[in-house]
DNA sequence: AAACCTAACTAACAAGCGTTAGTTGGTTTT
DNA sequence: AAAACCAACTAACGCTTGTTAGTTAGGTTT
């Protein structure tokens, strides 16, 4: 159950090359290379590049979808919530930083699994709006621009791949509270 | 002075196309079919597809610089100078937003210039930094760390090209309220 | 010992890549 | 009218792309 297979390697080594580069730019020559193989190797273990960008993207996306699943049926306050979509992403993203690169930036590629994921963030994001409006119905969150709020805290979970040194190392709990408190309470 | 060039228009064209899927998978065929041309055409206007990048990214990187000299030679307090920052982001994104994605997801794939890119945006950033770290020190801005305050909103600012509708109609002043209500603020 | 599996290899393919050379017809300048 | 310029064209180049076919050596299972 828990061994890594030579594809796991391919993949997880795609994923660093994709993050430097982007999907279109690396070569299965470079990501070869990088293995220590030669190009027709890699097809011993993956039936092309474009199953690679699946495996990373979907598995990612899927992983966000049900953790947002857990946390909208939850009976925490909806700044609670709040901050457990920030420790979601912490979490997700300071394993797998190299990864959250494709996701982000490599999405467009996909091919045969495009519509499912966009239907999956069209979803994360709808739940995520709902939250705030909730939240600015009780009381809780103050009442500015919906969409600003959405988005404002989005883009920075999503670019967090960028920020997040890659390691372990990382104190999920400590970084999710720093963020959250800039995030809800503002800098003033 | 003013007139539009077709070189002018080659690049809008393909900012617009590396927005949709990245420098690396726009060809230069499909440049020149959104042109209207043959590939070969391009050639009499421009000298390589390098220099396209180059264009869109370094002009764009030069705003940034030169706006953020303005503001942080201008007396105005720090919360004002963040607003100032905001605006000029809104502002130069509104009014390319194609490019915009050019900048921050393929600035990698510059070649000549990418050192000078490097050095333009680690510049930015700590002249950014330094707004911040002043803004505590005076008291104008609450004692968070500095680092999480500067990625929460360059991050949010960075992502603005994905979000801003693609037309001047839109309202800088506004928008800009609205956003440095809610990242300097904060949503409770 | 035979059969099978794994994970690599060499060689090659057809398609697509950025780019160059040389040409053409229409417009503008001399 | 001649010369120069502009902006397109056709044809082709050498190289790189993702991928396939067929092979091989070593380890495991039957």
């Amino acid at each position: 159950m828990k061994e890594i297979t030579r594809k796991d390697e391919i993949i997880k080594t795609a994923a660093k090359l994709f993050k430097e580069k982007g999907y279109s730019a690396v070569t299965m020559r470079d990501l070869a290379t990088a293995m220590g193989i030669k190009a027709a190797s890699l097809y011993n273990h993956i039936s092309s590049k474009q199953e690679i960008l699946k495996e990373i993207i979907i598995s990612l996306a899927e992983a966000f979808t049900q953790g947002m699943e857990q946390i909208k049926t939850s009976n925490n306050t909806c700044v609670e919530k709040l901050n457990k979509i920030v420790e979601l992403h912490v979490s997700i993203t300071s394993q797998n930083t190299f990864g959250m690169a494709s996701l982000n930036n490599d999405w467009m590629h996909l091919e045969e699994q495009l519509d499912y994921y966009l239907e999956l963030r069209l979803n994360y994001e709808e739940n995520f709006r709902i939250i705030l409006k909730s939240g600015i119905q009780n009381g809780e969150i103050s009442n500015k621009n919906v969409e600003v709020m959405l988005f404002s805290m989005l883009s920075t979970l999503r670019s967090l791949y960028i920020w997040i040194p890659n390691k372990d190392a990382i104190n999920v709990k400590k970084l999710s509270a720093q963020l959250s408190n800039v995030l809800i309470e503002g800098i003033r």
